[in-house]
DNA sequence: CTAATTGTTATACGAATGGTATAACATATG
DNA sequence: CATATGTTATACCATTCGTATAACAATTAG
């Protein structure tokens, strides 16, 4: 698979999970329609235990980027709703500007880095 | 003071208030070499514990928008490293980005979101 | 049909984190 | 000298994170 985690990071292994998910999906390894491993296979391939995944497919869920058919699994399924993904945009890009802000960072410099990712991942 | 806690929010109260002081110092509320209030004083006014306050600043300093004098406690000083800041913030943004792909976000309704925040902050 | 695998849920445990509560210390201020 | 300061230490409680079993209903494979 695609997922790597670092057991030393401060930040949280499901959060990781949903985080590499994101980017999954994102670059397109992983496509509308596919499906997710088990919450059990995955759980054993990166060597975490099962519940930790499953909360992070759960979170996934809940924010409208899975489905789960009984049949098929965890299915990557996007609900798209522009002003609510703008709107929480918003709320979690805020105190980033104003970190950057204190830091002196000029918008353009901002930008280029939206751009710089957006090249990366599309 | 300028500072507004949601206890009912899930967030962390010295996160809160980390994030309001960078709002405060990205709006010019504080000024550059300012003194903030003191722990105890600003635990008092807000409503919770000193040690809250106390992490709260202990992060802003490790992250170098504080420094501590002895004599003017705690007074805003922002180190800049650009380098350093750009780097924190690609990473930082990097897992927002690959969200908003995911839900659909265009690179200009992202570049847009930075510029409401920017005109909105300064 | 049977056995295995699936998502889901429940419970329990240990470790870490968040927040509170006192207390103490050295330094600086009045 | 008395007060307020930043800092540190300790203790307690609630919550979260991660792990460990276990069980259940439904679906799939043999």
């Amino acid at each position: 698979m695609f997922i790597e985690i670092d057991f030393n990071s401060d930040e949280a292994i499901y959060i990781q999970l949903r985080n590499q998910i994101f980017l999954a999906i994102a670059t397109s390894q992983i496509k509308e329609g596919d499906s997710l491993p088990s919450v059990r296979a995955l759980a054993d391939d990166i060597g975490v235990n099962m519940h930790t995944v499953n909360k992070a497919y759960t979170t996934l869920r809940q924010d409208g980027f899975l489905k789960v058919d009984r049949r098929r699994g965890a299915v990557v399924s996007v609900d798209v709703d522009k002003m609510q993904s703008i709107d929480k945009m918003r709320a979690y890009l805020k105190p980033l500007v104003a970190r950057g802000i204190c830091k002196g960072l000029s918008r353009e410099e901002f930008k280029q880095l939206i751009d710089d990712l957006y090249d990366e991942m599309k």
